[in-house]
DNA sequence: GCCCAGGAAGGGG
DNA sequence: CCCCTTCATGGG
């Protein structure tokens, strides 16, 4: 096991709490007690562990990552050297201070950056990522992480580390072997078939005429046209496509439109309701500044679902 | 029992 | 194109 620590003091603002425990990645868990007990803003200093697939560019195995945010820095245990990881996953490289200073100067979106200061938008890896916001429909954050959980548990390649057994995120393959039965079994109610046949998709499952279809290939796309070529995955809409661009693919100018900002935009910005979601979202997202809307959607979402106003 | 949760698919107008 | 209903499941 390799141990280490980033401080923080050139990073800037950050808190690791908020981050990983902000309905944004449902792919991480607490390595010392349950998830969503305290909601505290700065209070946690909790360890939080998760399997990492390997990620172009930045590792080139399977890894295993637990850190924790101590003493002004990051505290880290892993299989391998996790300050890469780290930062391409927790986005440690964004310029926060920069980003809030460019955006907007809105009441709302004033209080929500200062109540969580330090929050940063997350990097998922996109599969797993993916297969998170397809089972988000209509479901609490608590239970989205659950299920992705009991997936992993169940279905992905066990990971021994630190004398404790670990369970990757399943491959699209590992997933599309899976029946729609087995998958309710996990309390996805409806949503199992969609998880099936879009990983079908992805694996490029025999049931698929035109081969594998690749989720990451939206990264090279145009913002809208990004979006549209998501929805092609079974349970992925406008909103769930929006949220992989944001959490995944680096579309920080993307604003999934969930029934949290929709009602911020009929309290706050009713102006900016415009009927249908393209022009809605496109409308809100020049109210939040245009390049890094998504970051101040991803504050007033934890802001308001916290219960500020 | 009722209502709601980071919605989407399928049908009809 | 928009509008409506249906789809599981657990917690308040």
């Amino acid at each position: 096991m390799e141990t280490g620590a980033i401080p923080l003091d050139s990073v800037g603002p950050f808190d690791l709490q908020a981050t990983v425990e902000s309905g944004q990645t449902y792919l991480w868990d607490r390595a010392d007690g349950n998830m969503y007990e305290t909601m505290s803003a700065h209070g946690g200093d909790h360890w939080y562990e998760t399997v990492v697939p390997p990620i172009a560019g930045v590792s080139d195995e399977r890894a295993v990552v637990r850190v924790r945010q101590a003493d002004g820095r990051l505290e880290w245990e892993s299989t391998t050297d996790a300050v890469p990881i780290l930062r391409h996953l927790l986005r440690l490289d964004d310029d926060l201070d920069a980003i809030v200073e460019s955006t907007p100067d809105l009441p709302l979106l004033n209080r929500a950056y200062e109540q969580y200061r330090g929050m940063r938008l997350v990097r998922d890896p996109v599969f797993p990522c993916l297969i998170s916001f397809i089972c988000s429909a209509q479901m609490r954050v608590s239970r989205i992480h659950g299920m992705q959980m009991r997936m992993a548990e169940r279905f992905g390649d066990p990971v021994e580390f630190d004398g404790r057994t670990l369970h990757a995120f399943p491959n699209a393959e590992q997933l599309a072997a899976r029946t729609e039965d087995e998958l309710r079994d996990l309390s996805l109610g409806y949503r199992a078939p969609y998880v099936q046949r879009t990983a079908e998709m992805v694996a490029g499952d025999a049931s698929n005429e035109h081969g594998a279809v690749d989720p990451a290939a939206a990264r090279d796309m145009a913002y809208e046209e990004a979006r549209e070529y998501l929805t092609q995955f079974v349970g992925v809409g406008d909103k769930v496509a929006d949220c992989v661009l944001l959490f995944s693919l680096d579309f920080l100018e993307a604003v999934p439109l969930d029934t949290w900002i929709r009602t911020a935009i009929a309290d706050y910005y009713p102006e900016c309701d415009a009927g249908g979601y393209a022009e809605t979202s496109r409308a809100i997202r020049e109210r939040f500044g245009g390049e890094y809307a998504g970051y101040a959607q991803t504050y007033v979402f934890y802001y308001l679902r916290a219960g500020g106003e």
